[in-house]
DNA sequence: GTATGTGCAAAGAGTTTGCAGGGTA
DNA sequence: TACCCTGCAAACTCTTTGCACATAC
């Protein structure tokens, strides 16, 4: 996992560079979101902002994200229910999912590249992006816990 | 590709063997995913269903696909706009998606139980299942057709 | 004949947008 | 100071649900 504090810069200077404003609750998204490892909601990280900021409203924590999103400095997994957000590595990787808990996990594959040029050579598709869950039981669930 | 024939007559059988009436609007909705090589959503199958009935419903349309979902019958691919669904194969497989014409292809691809084993063995977690969708641009969208 | 299915309209959930007042640079 | 941002509420999209009438078995 990247160093939350770099992260954190490299938003803010992403942000001054396309001439956005860093507000006290923008900071607070982006701190929240550049230390997450648990791949946090839209509404939990309203709910973390509130602690600090409790007038801040859900459309101010969407329109960050919307910004964050739009300079590449997050990646969003959209769900059935809704959507999670990943600020520490803001770049397609592949998650493993607990279907019991919804635990979140970053595995470290090495096999993923030979199998996107697998798919590009099969199709002559020019790949550039690519999304990959697994999703099965975690050992915590498995047993009992 | 599975033959149509064959799937839409699996499907026909799953509805009986749960004691769901065969009507002739849910007939129209699973000849369409029986043989659907494109994925198609749910808007696309109500378009083509009211050709033969007009005055089916949306709702209908909705009823008779979670109805396919409960018996395992199709396979839904939920994306950030809607869900596109496949009748053909049931089953999870990779996906390669043309972001250019939205063209949805199904590679066939040899590394993938490998990598699953790769993710079984790193996290420990027991895997039942994913999702792979690769995107990119197709060969025609490249020639800029 | 009876329980199930259809079609309409309204409700729901997550997300986006418009706008008036407030705050950043 | 000028423009951008916030917060509220309303709007939007896709999907689900409730209910009266119709229909498959």
């Amino acid at each position: 996992m990247a160093d939350p504090q770099i992260r954190l810069q490299q938003m803010i200077n992403s942000l001054k560079q396309h001439d956005f404003r860093l507000t006290p609750q923008r900071l607070a998204v982006l701190k929240i979101l550049a230390a997450s490892k648990d791949h946090p909601s839209v509404e939990r990280t309203y709910e973390q902002v509130k602690q600090t900021f409790p007038t801040t409203s859900l459309a101010t924590i969407y329109k960050t994200i919307a910004l964050l999103k739009e300079v590449h400095e997050i990646l969003e997994l959209r769900f059935a229910e809704s959507s999670r957000f990943d600020g520490n590595k803001p770049y397609p990787h592949p998650h493993i999912i607990c279907s019991r808990c919804k635990k979140i996990l970053d595995p470290e594959l090495s096999g993923l590249e030979k199998l996107t040029e697998e798919a590009a050579s099969k199709t002559g598709f020019q790949i550039d992006s690519y999304r990959l869950d697994f999703y099965g039981i975690c050992p915590a669930c498995q047993n009992g816990e």
